[in-house]
DNA sequence: TTTCAAGGCCAG
DNA sequence: CTGGCCTTGAAA
């Protein structure tokens, strides 16, 4: 199981243009530095794909999906920093193919929101990037009165509602656990896996930014078992 | 000037 | 309380 620490590193030169119903990612390639534990170059750094170069040249492609990475070792210099797990996978050199279970990621919301045009509250259609993700005008709308309000909602049933287009105005107790089930932050992020080495790291960004400079943000680290 | 997410407004 | 539409302000 992996385990995890707080780390602050610095993120440059990366821009995120959210469109709707669509994912752009242009201006890479990031970089992000460590705070002395090496420099990594990433490619497309963001969630459910991106290409990692690691520190000695190698490239893989990544894709996340719920609770696993998929990486795809594409090239590799000589002295590149891949995975053990790579390594021994028998596949390598040459393009290998490997499964690493982050069960221990498994709060992240579902990445593959930003390509989905129904909201993830309640299905109705998407109006744009709000509070972190893609949801509905209406879903938006609660989730801000919520807040703002510091609103307490009850469930007459088992706190298990059904939240559809239909019948999200049933139980609001329901709706907004669901609103923080799927993510829905006031902060407005964006959350991002990165594969630097054998070393996992979880971050977020604010969505539709550029970083032309450093920006100093907090990665949550999962060194290698 | 354009883009776009947050917050405001208000009829239903 | 809801949700569609509008205004605002920040970033590029």
């Amino acid at each position: 199981m992996l385990s995890e620490m707080e780390l602050p590193i610095s993120v440059q030169n990366f821009n995120l243009s959210p469109q709707f119903g669509q994912l752009t990612i242009s201006a890479a390639p990031m970089t992000v530095d460590m705070s002395g534990q090496g420099v990594g170059i990433a490619t497309s750094a963001l969630s459910p794909t991106y290409t990692h170069i690691t520190t000695g040249g190698g490239v893989v492609n990544s894709t996340v999906s719920t609770n696993t990475i998929t990486s795809n070792v594409i090239s590799n210099n000589n002295n590149s920093l891949l995975t053990p797990t790579l390594m021994d996978s028998g596949l390598f050199p040459g393009v290998a193919t490997t499964t690493l279970d982050y069960t221990s990621l498994s709060d992240m919301p579902d990445t593959k929101e930003g390509i989905e045009e129904l909201c993830p509250v309640c299905g109705d259609k998407v109006s744009g990037y709000h509070y972190g993700l893609l949801t509905c005008e209406s879903c938006k709308g609660f989730f801000k009165r919520t807040v703002q309000n510091k609103k307490v909602y009850t469930c007459v049933a088992d706190r298990s509602c059904q939240i559809d287009k239909t019948q999200r105005k049933r139980c609001p107790y329901c709706r907004f656990q669901k609103c923080l089930e799927v993510g829905m932050k006031l902060e407005g992020l964006v959350k991002y896996l990165c594969l630097f080495s054998t070393t996992i790291l979880a971050f977020t960004l604010p969505p539709s930014s550029t970083h032309t400079n450093p920006t100093h943000i907090t990665a949550i680290v999962y060194p290698p078992t």
